[in-house]
DNA sequence: GTCTATATTCAGATAGAC
DNA sequence: GTCTATCTGAATATAGAC
């Protein structure tokens, strides 16, 4: 069997006990922080004491290094989905409201990985952050594409700088993590507010 | 010698250690986090020993506390400065631009005491964090005014919830303790394109 | 007021038994 | 695969010299 098959759907004990471990100890990062989390305190809580983790992953900055690739990969394949489910010649309209649902779907679905990544940025050991940052400069990418877009299309307004627009929203999408608590506004709901705002705010 | 006096324009030498102890402390807490800024690293850029510190704070806790206190304080002070130069009946647009402003300000000219706020929200022990909350309840509670304005002028529209909009401008001004680098937009300016995007988004 | 020296605790990591 | 035991280093905090 391929390693790509395995990843998806791990059906080895191995593996599971992996993604436990991962789970647990994105759980803790972003609740406590990175330097505040004790690998005693990821190994209880998945059931196991300290040394054992040590056959899964080679130390606390490699354990990290996975949770904050895997948060990267929630978010662009999330926001990916949304933009396949468009048509091809989609407007900027349609465009901002596919990714904000994306992105916020990522951050609050999968607030464990996602939230590591966001609190925990400029927190961790340099190597960590360098392994990090090539996949979350391709993720940006991705939206500088689209309000190069909406510029083109005339919806963001000449004098607002499209650099700036977009960090308000990234930052706006990102503070959710902060006050996001499941039984308010639905992530549907929420992505079209912040969609409305933002649109008639550009304009 | 009255004791507020003294806090505000401090002469003497002990005082002044304390808060060069105290702006250290802040630099290093907001660059690296709680955790995983040792006493000795603050020690060492105020050009003493790790010792030494326990003659002006009682705790490392005691040192963050302090830390937090004084990033409200300035938040708090910079908002309400900008709010008194207006007229009494200010409009909702003339008060979140001086809102804006402020918290902007505030973010980034002190960000080394106000993005220890930020970054290490939760992050902190639970002792630290509650002395925090008061003050922090209350300068949100000031912004929850406003938003009220706001509605009462119609100047936001019935649909959109005050909530989810004062969470969205504050969510998009933190995130600017992020990628703020000076040289590039002033403050000013900032501020400007922030109200103008939020403003029109929201009527 | 700041120093040195040290007590204490706890972290990440390794080795070898089972 | 997970355990126990242990090494090593570093952190907060204290005590007492200067």
């Amino acid at each position: 069997m391929d390693q790509h098959v395995t990843q998806l759907k791990p059906i080895l004990k191995k593996e599971k006990t992996r993604l436990l471990i991962l789970d647990k100890a994105a759980q803790m990062f972003s609740q406590h922080g990175y330097q505040s989390t004790s690998l005693k305190d990821i190994a209880a809580s998945a059931g196991m004491k300290a040394g054992s983790l040590y056959y899964h992953f080679a130390s606390k900055e490699a354990l990290m290094t996975e949770v904050l690739d895997k948060s990267m990969l929630l978010i662009s394949d999330t926001v990916g989905e949304e933009i396949e489910k468009l048509d091809d010649g989609f407007t900027f309209e349609e465009g901002l409201h596919a990714y904000i649902f994306g992105h916020l779907t990522a951050i609050l679905k999968h607030s464990d990985y996602t939230t590591t990544t966001i609190r925990n940025d400029g927190q961790v050991p340099e190597a960590v952050n360098k392994a990090v940052k090539v996949k979350r400069e391709h993720y940006e990418e991705q939206w500088r594409k689209l309000m190069r877009q909406g510029k083109e299309e005339g919806a963001i307004r000449a004098d607002l700088d499209e650099t700036l627009l977009r960090l308000m929203i990234l930052g706006a999408s990102n503070w959710s993590s902060v006050w996001f608590k499941s039984g308010g506004h639905s992530i549907a709901e929420l992505a079209k507010k912040f969609t409305q705002v933002f649109l008639k705010g550009c304009r």
